[in-house]
DNA sequence: TTACAAAACTAACGATTGTTAGTTGAAATT
DNA sequence: AATTTCAACTAACAATCGTTAGTTTTGTAA
């Protein structure tokens, strides 16, 4: 499908805050980067403040349903934390910028998409939460702290775009292989 | 000791470039934060600049001599490896707001200081790969690519500032003991 | 060819940015 | 008591910010 023009822009503006990060990027940066006047812009997007809440919040719906989608199905803890490595590898793989602007500029969002944003953030942490306790509970996962395991787990997912470059000719199933056997069994 | 005022000027600089990035806080943000005026900032400090560079090269200095000590010494891989994971919760039990700065904001710096930093991460990252490979090599550590232990490992280090105030009332002694065998011998 | 809509333009606005200059009062030193 | 240093102040600067208004160009359909 051809991109509207408010998809490219979105694009463009996505790539610049990946780059140097919302407050840093202006809205004349953006023009340039599309070889047109700032003024131009606002005959497709309203303001700065519509792309970034259209960038994130693209990103935050796509992990939320996912997660939410693994929390139903009939599986084990541990094939569970499977699928949500592997979720997390295919939309890094697909939303590379958008990622890099939920990490580092959902608090500049305003409004009520600061507070819903927030909201699916602390939903999906709680329900890979509920999937590593209940790993614990019965067993199949060592009795550390959940907290421990949760942040150790989540922090390598979420910053995962950083690496996504350097990846290289790496195929993404050999990625997601690697990354489960290395998250899951450990390194020793 | 008492701080200087210069110190403290930095200090407060980095609570709010933590919560907010360098970008999105401006001098008068600051000196509002000290009940002062923008212009009083400039009998203590350059600009804004400086600011940064000084709160990101302390940081910084801090991992590169600690991580080059650790490759000089007498100890196995994967104790070296140990090692790190320590010295890491130690530095961010001490600077975190400095680590956020660091991590989010290196871009904006500028000339030299820009050039020092990023290969100050380079010769970090090289040195916690040829620990890696060492371990590989001799069979201590399961013959996965090592880009992607070290990507695992050093994302979830980096960001443990993020994670920092909810670890609440747990010592820290627990918490390296906890992240050590997380990150080294999995949780499965 | 004309009519219309889409998407660009110029020009400008009020606000905010980092920073400088010059001044003032208080504290420390001589 | 006189002097110097420190650290705050007011006022202002040029530049840049996001955004708006009004106009012109471009492409498409009738």
């Amino acid at each position: 499908m051809k991109p509207t023009r408010k998809q490219e822009i979105i694009q463009v503006a996505a790539s610049l805050f990946k780059e140097k990060g919302y407050s840093a990027v202006s809205m004349r940066d953006i023009a340039q980067a599309m070889d047109i006047k700032a003024a131009s812009l606002y005959n497709h997007i309203s303001g700065k403040q519509e792309i970034l809440s259209t960038l994130i919040l693209e990103v935050a719906k796509a992990f939320t349903n996912k997660m939410s989608a693994i929390t139903l199905e009939t599986l084990t803890p541990l094939q569970k934390i499977e699928k949500v490595i592997e979720i997390h590898i295919d939309i890094t793989v697909n939303y590379s910028e958008n990622i890099a602007t939920l990490n580092n500029d959902w608090m500049h969002l305003e409004g009520d998409d600061l507070e819903r944003v927030v909201k699916m953030r602390e939903d999906y942490e709680e329900n890979f939460r509920s999937i590593i306790k209940q790993g614990v509970a019965q067993g199949d996962i060592k009795p550390q702290h959940p907290e421990v395991i949760l942040f150790s787990i989540l922090s390598t997912l979420r910053t995962l775009y950083l690496w996504n470059e350097k990846r290289g000719k790496m195929d993404v199933n050999v990625l997601k292989k690697d990354m489960v056997s290395v998250l899951i069994k450990g390194i020793a």
